[in-house]
DNA sequence: TCTGGGGTCCTAGGGCGA
DNA sequence: TCTGTCGCCCTAGGACCC
């Protein structure tokens, strides 16, 4: 059996409890540079605010209804989330970290009751110890755990946020009552593709033939209908897993056209995605660099440059991935164009201990030192103090992010005072 | 004026060596 | 030496997730 525990509007959540008074308004959080909704509390949720609605558009919504706005503040999310994880983690044994507010579980030679037992004992433990409210769906697999996840949040007032799909007539009432878009792995063009066959619901897309479902979804597709169909195909993914890529994209304040404008965005970019390179202790060998005008722009031509070569060896080194990534936008790059984002890609990535000699290593030992130098001067002064050349030393690199909460849980001078 | 960022996995198609 | 075929590897792009 497997339980997903997803955390109920979660960054809302975690706003709300260092700021109780909140309880019962509509909130929303915004994306990084306060651009778009990217969470909602139930009373956002109910006045028609769309996950994704640009900020700007919805002013007057928001001004109206008195919408309590917060910038992203990660730093708080993801210490809340490691509390919520190790409560969790207090209770099972099997455990696999999906996101930033999801996990899942696996019971294995626990008997029904037990895992109910377990199920409704995490909910009011990280409820008690947080003040984070949190959903559990059981089921047989993955799939149907999202599905049962669903039902539990949608109808907390009857399931106290606990559903189980414990019977077969359970699992067909659920597939008949979730839109296939609801459906964990459906997006919007799988969605598009089954609703030209008219196939809406769950029910409908177990009922198609398997043949269909590979050839139109791909082997993802048919995983995923053995899922609903209660066979798992996904197991629980213990442990923390080194990274397989590793990006840093921006978008800019302003558009930008000047060649040197770009290679210092590029060159900072590189140096963050190195340095995220390194603490993981791993090396690249191949590195993307992509450039890319205003999507959302009505007049004008939309393009998207992007180029990935391989180094002739493996690095971590901020000089050497800058170095290399310019060069790569060197020849993506075309004059008299606007460009609105820009990113650093990095691929092939290995473990550090791994490194495989090359002829092409160019002083190795040097470069080991100078980063381990450079970081060590950035953990104590602050990240990045020290910068490369190429880099603008004046520009101070900063998000908006007008209405950001405090630090409650990690900054001493941030601490709440109980009087 | 203002529309995020960071990931994973799969497939198709081309290059290339056996 | 030339040609056809097969399978592997790489890359780009698309789809999905939070």
């Amino acid at each position: 059996m497997f339980a997903l525990i997803d955390c109920n509007n979660f960054y809302a959540s975690c706003e709300r409890v260092f700021q109780p008074h909140l309880n019962g308004k509509p909130l929303v959080i915004l994306s990084n540079n306060d651009g778009c909704v990217i969470a909602r509390s139930n009373e956002a949720k109910s006045l028609g605010i769309p996950m994704g609605a640009p900020a700007f558009k919805y002013k007057e919504i928001f001004q109206k209804n008195n919408v309590q706005i917060f910038s992203s503040n990660f730093t708080l999310y993801g210490d809340m989330s490691n509390r919520v994880m190790s409560i969790i983690a207090r209770h099972v044994p099997e455990v696999e970290i999906y996101s930033i507010d999801e996990a899942f579980i696996k019971f294995s030679g626990f008997s029904e009751d037990e895992a109910n037992k377990k199920c409704k004992e995490i909910i009011n433990t990280v409820l008690k110890w947080t003040g984070i409210p949190v959903s559990i769906g059981l089921a047989s697999t993955k799939s149907l755990a999202k599905v049962a996840n669903r039902i539990a949040k949608k109808n907390s007032h009857k399931t106290n946020g606990f559903y189980s799909i414990s019977s077969e007539k359970k699992r067909l009432e659920a597939l008949d009552n979730i839109f296939t878009r609801d459906i964990w792995g459906i997006g919007l063009q799988n969605e598009k593709k089954l609703s030209r066959i008219n196939v809406k619901t769950g029910m409908d897309f177990i009922s198609l033939p398997d043949k269909w479902v590979k050839k139109n979804m791909s082997i993802i597709g048919l995983k995923l209908k053995k899922e609903l169909e209660g066979n798992p195909t996904l197991d629980i993914e213990e442990g923390k897993v080194d990274k397989k890529s590793i990006a840093t994209t921006r978008s800019f304040e302003s558009e930008i056209s000047s060649l040197d404008d770009l290679i210092e965005r590029i060159t900072t970019f590189s140096v963050v995605a190195s340095k995220k390179l390194r603490r993981q202790n791993s090396e690249c060998n191949m590195i993307c660099v992509f450039i890319r005008s205003n999507p959302f722009k009505q007049d004008g031509k939309k393009y998207h440059f992007s180029l990935t070569g391989s180094l002739p060896f493996s690095t971590n080194s901020s000089i050497e991935i800058s170095k290399f990534a310019v060069s790569l936008l060197r020849k993506i790059y075309s004059n008299n164009k606007l460009y609105k984002k820009a990113g650093v890609i990095l691929m092939g990535l290995s473990p550090q201990s791994n490194h495989q000699f090359s002829m092409f290593d160019k002083d190795l030992e040097k470069q080991k030192k100078l980063m381990k130098s450079i970081d060590s001067i950035d953990n104590k002064y602050g990240l990045y103090k020290v910068r490369l050349g190429s880099q603008d030393q004046k520009r101070i690199w900063k998000m908006k992010r007008q209405r950001l909460s405090r630090n409650y849980t990690t900054e001493i001078d941030d601490i709440l005072i109980v009087r």
